[in-house]
DNA sequence: GTCTATACCAGGATAGAC
DNA sequence: GTCTATCCTGGTATAGAC
């Protein structure tokens, strides 16, 4: 039996709540942003991802006004602009931070492990469980990255594949040391990265489902390993 | 040896030119587009539709404004307002006319096979063509849904279950007559959407590596009866 | 630090000439 | 059928009072 990792389990060890989140963030922008008191800062940012989180993620970036924003955040046109310069700068904000939570949190996930079957379930199930902590934030960056200027936009997708990778390397592993079958890693890789992603695109199909995150990280490992394992 | 279909044989089969769609749009259109000559009005829908979907493509339809599109088609404002007369039902347009082929596809694929197997063969290998000739409007399909209205948007959510349905409907037809594994036929469908749709929405990630429609269905067929089959 | 009022402009839409 | 010129709403951004 592999150890498998609970939900819970990750929820406690990550700890990431939107307040961390923005925590950090503040003290990244120090600069640009207006206000000092990190107190007042911390619970309007928060009060603003949260709605353009939610606004964005019904509607579209573009398609949200600050002016809708400012209502769902309950703060002023002017307030808003003591946090960020530009509705452009917000975007680059919001997709930066997330980016660097998911890369640290991930790769935090792979050390230790050695076994390629084992690192394999617990990329998967790292992967899902963050999404589902993220969901708002993994679905935003999804569907705004080609809002993003030419420079930013390659970010994303190289952030993309950075995950990508990670999981060619462990099927690579695997397969060297006769565990694994030998398939195409990269289309092995491209397709466990598509269904991974199809967990936070398709919320609205999974939870009226009744499917558990648990659930699915269960399915998906079925799944990969009766391919990989498959003599 | 199951009998595959070729990516050459299905564009025969289904010839389905941007002319010949902007023509059926401009016949089930009649009354709200104000030009008389059907060669006039179909030469311009093309150059619409074209316009439309390159730029939405690139950065959003919200983002594209009427003037961008109006250079991109060589098209004066004036002149785009006698096909349409909002943005909004210009994207309406474009949904519907998509939904339309898209069904009446799929449909005429499925009818005659009756082995689940090759049944289950053919309909990968049918949406994976269908979405490469028509790779721009999957994509804008799937990326616009939330800028709809609600009605629109239950549609859209209908269309994809519906292909869905086919894909679950054949594992269960498969699993009755004793030849899949008795699997979760909805999680296997998801996850077989998922890969499926990951084909038009990462293009840039398989063409950079030289992987074609063909491979690509011909490695996710590999995948799903590993999987369907193991004993 | 936060609000209100306002400047300014981009974008959707249309009228009327050709 | 197509174009140009124009209207006007609603969006981003800021100045200055509190």
């Amino acid at each position: 039996m592999r150890a498998d990792l609970k939900f819970e389990t990750f929820k406690g060890i990550v700890s990431l709540s939107l307040e961390d989140l923005c925590r950090e963030l503040f003290i990244g922008n120090r600069e640009s942003i207006k206000i000092k008191k990190e107190t007042v800062a911390v619970k309007n940012l928060v009060k603003i991802f949260n709605a353009a989180l939610t606004l964005s993620n019904q509607k579209g970036f573009k398609t949200m006004s600050l002016r809708d924003l400012s209502a769902q955040a309950g703060l002023s046109m002017g307030a808003l602009y003591t946090y960020f310069t530009s509705k452009d700068v917000l975007l680059h904000m919001i997709q930066r931070q997330g980016r660097m939570v998911v890369k640290r949190v991930l790769q935090g996930q792979i050390e230790g492990v050695d076994d390629p079957r084992t690192k394999l379930r617990r990329m998967i199930q790292a992967h899902l469980y963050l999404s589902e902590v993220m969901q708002p934030w993994f679905y935003f960056s999804y569907m705004e990255t080609k809002n993003l200027g030419a420079e930013e936009h390659k970010k994303a997708i190289k952030a993309e594949l950075f995950t990508e990778k990670i999981f060619i390397d462990i099927l690579k592993k695997g397969q060297g040391k006769g565990i694994f079958r030998p398939v195409e890693t990269q289309l092995a890789g491209a397709a466990l990265k598509a269904m991974l992603q199809d967990w936070y695109l398709k919320r609205w199909k999974y939870s009226r489902r009744h499917i558990s995150v648990e659930k699915y990280a269960g399915f998906l490992i079925d799944l990969v390993e009766s391919y990989l394992l498959a003599q």
